[in-house]
DNA sequence: TTTCTGTTATAGTTTTTGCCTATATATAAG
DNA sequence: CTTATATATAGGCAAAAACTATAACAGAAA
């Protein structure tokens, strides 16, 4: 059938003209290799070699033959050495999955760190609603994503990373800010501005609402974070934002306020999940940690990370 | 050592998702699939499948080693295509030497048809001195050649061709016409102009001269047919010409006078060569009588085609 | 829960093949 | 004619690739 091995027999007796000296260069047996070049002229079709005593040498087939012999043997190589620099697991790409009211507010603090420890790994990301990200892993579509907990999926390993506050924005001309904080019970009937429900904070805005007796506001819906931020600004009401949004993109002076909410569970918890066959689950364990440390050392006042903590 | 073979189960895999079914496609036992993908990942130090019950997917570093492994396949491919076209003998490059005083005349009148009946067959052509084409055939640099007889070497195998008349070519105004036809010994003390040594019609023309007591004039020699011709046409002399040289190049009406020596053995004889070793002696030989009946057909009246004559 | 089904992995065996040594054969050189 | 050198052939062994049978396991169905 023509192995990758009968072709580099070929390739060194056409470059050595003699079937003996490529024997010794291959470090086989002569009668070896006049058996598996004349099994390979035979599957071929072709004879490839005049043999004489003196020297023996291609045939004008042969001849013709021999530089597409040397692109399958240098592909082959080319492809041992891809393979080679893969098996160092942390020089692939790998496709991560992101929310878009998280991945564009969190990459730009952690990428530079991942590229500063795995410095060979690559990351394809894309931007999904959260279920969509879940199906997404356990289909293959990705190796791996960022998504909001609770999961709806059972059969993926998540890895907790940290818990990220929703704090209170409003306008401030509203002149709701009493030195930034508000107790859970003032929220009672307060008109708040949502996303639209096919963001996962949709909904957990609308459990909040329930809890503290707020009331979301149906009318008008943000299909984004910049859209909802906007539509506070102009007055239209109060919404509840995530920290590491308002801590990237809300910056003072301003005409925004923003209010922490006492004692009341105003927050969401984020998570690294993957298929728990993943055979490269300790590097995603591994960067798992590194964001949770790296929350901890740069962002303490925005987000509490969580460490030992499965799911 | 990752052979053709494991790299193509690896594709068929990749392809099919699942080992079960690229086993069923590939018509070998499940078992032996999954031992030689755990050979494959093993000798390449990469997992490239993730398994599971349902389906059977590309690890990342397997994702990127992809691309890589269906080149190598492609090239494969492609050498085996080769391959079957070059089965055919008749479809490779063949490298044939000429001598410079019979290429040039004889080749355009044999080429068309030895690519009407070998349509698939070409010639890569090259002019030397008929030592070493002879040379050059023993040490593989041709794999064949036209040369004149006899023949230096006696370990190439020769088909003897065709014989091509010499004839004495004159300047109209000389007056040695009488109807075309010179007896031998009218030859005696002529001074004939030559080509210079390197040429073998050099010697050629010297054994005539030899033989009929004619003067080789060696003060004024030419460097090829074509400046022998134009020393004939300024008076300096005459020369003995090829009649295919003469066929192809003097047209009438010109200044020359084209005449035939009777009785004298005033020709040369071509032959075809190669290596008695070479695969492909047969075609040369169906390529020997093809010249021979072209000449039989059409240029009976210039040379004689000799068949049936060994050497 | 248990059972059934479908998929991959492992064990044991047979067949194939790639490689070896020894020897035959052939040619060019001495 | 003999010798030296190169390739081909023969016979045998060991490694590898194939097969069958079966285990292990997850997901679906009962």
């Amino acid at each position: 059938m023509a192995t990758l091995k009968q072709i580099q027999y070929f390739q060194t007796v056409a470059e050595t003209q003699s079937i003996r000296r490529a024997a010794d260069r291959l470090a086989i047996a002569q009668p070896t290799l006049s058996t598996q070049l004349a099994a390979l002229e035979k599957s071929l079709g072709i004879t490839l070699f005049e043999r004489t005593r003196r020297l023996t040498q291609l045939t004008p087939a042969g001849r013709q033959l021999l530089p597409a012999v040397k692109q399958v043997i240098a592909q082959w190589h080319e492809m041992r050495e891809l393979a080679h620099t893969l098996s160092d697991t942390a020089a692939s790409t790998h496709r991560l999955g992101v929310p878009p009211t998280l991945g564009p507010y969190l990459l730009p603090n952690i990428v530079p760190s991942i590229h500063q420890q795995f410095d060979r790994l690559k990351l394809y990301v894309r931007e999904e609603p959260p279920s969509q990200l879940e199906t997404g892993v356990v289909e293959g579509r990705y190796d791996l994503a960022l998504v909001p907990l609770p999961l709806r999926s059972d059969n993926l390993t998540v890895d907790v990373l940290f818990r990220e506050p929703l704090m209170l924005v409003a306008a401030r001309e509203a002149g709701l800010a009493q030195n930034g904080v508000l107790r859970e019970q003032e929220l009672a009937g307060m008109s708040i501005l949502g996303l639209d429900e096919r963001h996962q904070l949709h909904r957990e805005v609308q459990q909040i609402c329930e809890r503290t007796g707020a009331v979301l506001n149906r009318d008008y819906e943000g299909t984004s974070l910049d859209t909802l931020r906007q539509m506070v600004v102009m007055g239209m009401g109060v919404a509840f934002l995530p920290a590491l949004y308002i801590r990237s993109e809300i910056h003072r002076p301003e005409e925004l306020d923003v209010i922490r909410i006492d004692g009341a569970r105003l927050y969401r918890e984020h998570a690294l999940v993957y298929r728990p066959g993943s055979p490269v689950r300790r590097l995603y364990q591994d960067l798992a940690n590194l964001v949770r440390e790296r929350m901890a050392n740069a962002f303490a006042d925005v987000v509490t990370p969580i460490f030992d903590r499965g799911s």
